[in-house]
DNA sequence: TTGCTCCTCACGTCACGTGAGGTGGC
DNA sequence: TTGCTCCTCACGTCACGTGAGGTGGC
């Protein structure tokens, strides 16, 4: 079940240009294609970009930044194949452990924006109180020169 | 007191560059003074420019969705003075209303933010406890080759 | 075979970054 | 007067958008 550029793109909320520069920039696997042939993609694909997507919307990261934070996604992209390999125990818990270290600071970076999304929704909401009693004032006492 | 476009830029965390750019587009005043004068600004300009600084980095704006957005911080930086001025009851309760508005869609925009931020950070976490999970596994069962 | 989507240049755009060369205020 | 910051072009860059002209698979 391969898919094409623009139902991938269709998928994940992008468009077709996006996918070929994020490939361009060494974000997606460029695999070899006869020159002129579709690129195709799979399930995998659709994971790792909507990831990708993610991380780029609500972080508001550069595309530099955005490919050593995505390592984990790599990583897990090519896991599920290697990982039955010829693997040493030392090797599979280096991934791991980058793995833990890369998804721990992601999380940290969706930490700080929280909270400041929280102070600006707390900001927003005093200014309708604000602006909701400066209402009533005016219907209490129309006219009024403060 | 008057400050200087790099002080400015300095207390809000952008570039003189930005400020001379958002000026062009019109998110700025453009005060006429002689030509190659130097720009000056104030308390409430800082405030402003801090304002729509917030709204481009949280919500991810274009600058012309700025534009419409940030109406509101136009009529609360030019509401003191005018306030007190020859404005009947009615415009003063039209200046709340669209005020009112405009904060209100601006919330929206905020809690749609933290809602997606929230489901990443859930995303995160789950990932994080399964990442622990197989670390344990394989501290328990060397060489497995599951 | 007919559409539709895809392909590769390649130039355009938005939101600035970055000098180049010159003037202005503590 | 000496620095420092400011000024105005103007070209560069990042992350794509948008045709132009052509080929490929259900």
């Amino acid at each position: 079940m391969s898919l094409r550029i623009g139902e991938v793109a269709e998928q994940v909320g992008v468009t077709p240009r996006t996918i070929r520069y994020y490939e361009e920039r060494g974000l997606l696997d460029r695999e070899d294609r006869p020159k002129g042939a579709h690129r195709t993609y799979d399930e995998a694909d659709v994971v790792r970009l909507r990831e990708l997507i993610r991380l780029r919307d609500l972080l508001g990261l550069s595309l530099e930044e955005l490919v050593e934070l995505a390592e984990v996604e790599t990583e897990r992209a090519g896991l599920r194949e290697r990982w039955e390999e010829d693997l040493s125990d030392e090797e599979r818990q280096a991934i791991l452990a980058r793995s833990t270290e890369l998804v721990t600071r992601q999380l940290e970076l969706v930490r700080k924006r929280q909270s400041a999304l929280d102070d600006f929704a707390t900001d927003l909401e005093e200014r309708l109180v604000s602006l909701r009693s400066r209402r009533r004032e005016l219907a209490r006492q129309p006219s009024s020169k403060l």
